[in-house]
DNA sequence: CGTATGTTTGATTCGCTTCAAGTTGCGTGG
DNA sequence: CCACGCAACTTGAAGCGAATCAAACATACG
């Protein structure tokens, strides 16, 4: 736990980590509602404010800018706001098709979406660039706290879920945080 | 039911009206993630796509554009694209509360919520143009499926909740469409 | 080693869903 | 104007999935 920030007046671009977003209520019930990965912008720019917490899950290196002066670079350069609009559209969607699985998912059905989407950012760019090949063995970067918070489970039900997963051969668990790939179409036709 | 779209070749402007924009899993499950009011902007400019369905709730009337003709356009004119910015990045914290209702929140949470939302979207905006009162009294643009589907419930729990919150004597009833705040205090300390 | 933290596993409870009737409101046509 | 039909909504009973409560079990670290 690197760098916390709850966003009022920094702007900042992830070079390298994972960090977490978060809102909680009162009552400390926690809901991880962006995960931001190497490139990833966070921040409020534009004088808008959110009630998330930023917080790393790795060690992390990120570019840190004072709100003020990013805004005034920001309107500008045209080029650089378009870049912003586009990934905050793109994370816009992301955010959206997390809500379905929020609202209408199974917790068998959220723990399988969630394995093929970490597989999926950890796969390899390989050869061709364009085609980034899903992970068959990767490296969570989150707690089983973590994968409860995102998915808005406990961490019972998460631990149950995995241990379950890997009985059926599905999946295998090398260490804690890691993660083997073994039935990737089993996965998918659970992930609903 | 006025007007549809999957969101490929066009982006459009709400002028008047309320659309819902959902994903649905295969086996029929719907989510709402998404809901335009009048000067909002729907659809996915410079070639991203989404899989999410448009559907107008109320009578409706949308100023639409060919996505090329937009992009184009937004291109040569910057103010429209950090105007769009701002809405996107706004959108964006709103959707993330939204996940925090969704994941973490139990049913008379999610409508207490979900009722104070409506008060406060429908309220005046009266001789102070910067500060809306929540409205006492509004009709809601959603049937009690479509609240379901926005709160990520069955419609059977969402009547249950209303009727109960109706016997507290926290809101009134008149009609299945509308809804009158008794007790607001109540209804936030609900709210979680 | 021994303690702290994170994880797994089991037993039980509870909230929401599911299933199944009723009920209300409303437009239509006799 | 009232009977009819239909869709939306409400209400009740039963079941189930995930949460909660409670221990064991690993793993890391002094």
């Amino acid at each position: 736990m690197i760098w916390e920030d709850d966003d009022s007046l920094l702007v900042a671009n992830v070079i390298d980590g994972v960090l977490k977003l978060t809102t909680s209520t009162e009552d400390g019930r926690e809901q991880i509602v962006g995960v931001a990965y190497p490139s990833d912008f966070i921040g409020r720019p534009f004088g808008q404010t959110s009630r998330a917490t930023v917080v790393a899950l790795t060690d992390a290196r990120v570019c840190v800018f004072a709100r003020n002066d990013f805004d005034r670079f920001a309107r500008e350069h045209p080029e650089l706001e378009h870049k912003l609009l586009e990934r905050t559209l793109a994370e816009l969607d992301r955010t959206r098709s997390w809500m379905m699985l929020l609202g209408r998912k199974t917790a068998p059905e959220k723990i399988a979406t969630f394995l093929l989407d970490m597989s999926d950012r950890y796969g390899d760019v390989s050869a061709c660039t364009t085609f980034r090949a899903p992970a068959k063995l990767f490296t969570l970067p989150f707690s089983r706290q973590q994968v409860a918070d995102l998915l808005g489970l406990t961490i019972e039900t998460v631990s149950r879920q995995f241990t379950k997963l890997k009985q059926d051969g599905v999946i295998g668990l090398p260490s804690r945080r890691e993660v083997e790939i073994l039935n990737r179409p089993a996965l998918s036709a659970l992930a609903g």
